[in-house]
DNA sequence: AAATAAACAGAAATAATTTCTATTTAGGAG
DNA sequence: CTCCTAAATAGAAATTATTTCTGTTTATTT
């Protein structure tokens, strides 16, 4: 199994705790996204002392650091998963639509710079949904 | 002052009633995509007795018959608009950081048909963001 | 070892959204 | 025109994801 965001952790600016390693763990141990009840679901069973918002706070910082990305899912929850890129170069996700893994579109230069209708484009989002090489099966 | 949303209104599937009409009266006379506590302020004003959750089922309704969209801004609230285009092709939308107009784009076969990283794409979002002319002066 | 900063728990609050039930309204059939 | 049916709606209440707050623990630095 590969350590890479056990390294991206190590050499982020966020400390490299056992709930943050616990957090990866599960993500590279399971298939897909997971919202932050179920992983709080699953630090309960590793940690005696566990809270959500601690959970909703790591999840968002190991996103800032590049280790997870957010993606969006049916719903009004948000969800999470291992960011399988480098981490740092802007680049976008796919997701699973019925198992949530996360691909990634690398070097995406599509709107950069661009003007459309009159808007000068300042940021953009796409969210691509798929169905992954496992569940296509 | 275009009326192309009334008529689509009136060509859809939902009923064209008074309180429909006012959501859209009231886009067109301001500017910018609107959160539906907005929404609900404005039509108070207009009717005496008038419920948020009713707003909610308006706006999604009137989503899904073409007239609006429903654009991300930041924070975690929904925002809705005039949909700008034809209001049945598949098309994305862009919208002013600053004042919240929306724009569209036209015609994007970008991810029609294609794989990514063993992903077969299904469905894609995109959202862009930008400065609309006005806000750009 | 003391000082400092980050991480965290747990409770409580917040706020957006949804559900539910009963009422009103509009349109079509007779 | 009046009854009938379906859609639209209000208003209250519930839900639920997320955030805030305060105090405690843990780790790192000096």
């Amino acid at each position: 199994m590969s350590k890479i965001h056990f390294d991206r952790l190590a050499a982020s600016a966020i400390k490299d705790t056992p709930r943050r390693r616990a957090i990866i763990s599960f993500f590279e141990k399971s298939t897909g996204a997971k919202d932050p009840e179920t992983v709080w679901e699953h630090l309960k069973t590793k940690f005696r002392r566990c809270g959500l918002p601690g959970v909703y706070r790591n999840l968002e910082q190991m996103v800032n650091a590049g280790i997870l990305v957010r993606v969006q899912r049916e719903g009004r929850k948000r969800y999470y998963g291992l960011c399988p890129g480098c981490g740092h170069m802007h680049h976008h996700h796919i997701v699973c639509v019925k198992c949530g893994k996360i691909g990634e579109m690398p070097e995406c230069t599509l709107f950069k710079g661009r003007t459309l209708g009159g808007f000068k484009i300042v940021d953009h989002f796409i969210q691509l949904s798929g169905i992954c090489p496992e569940c296509g099966k």
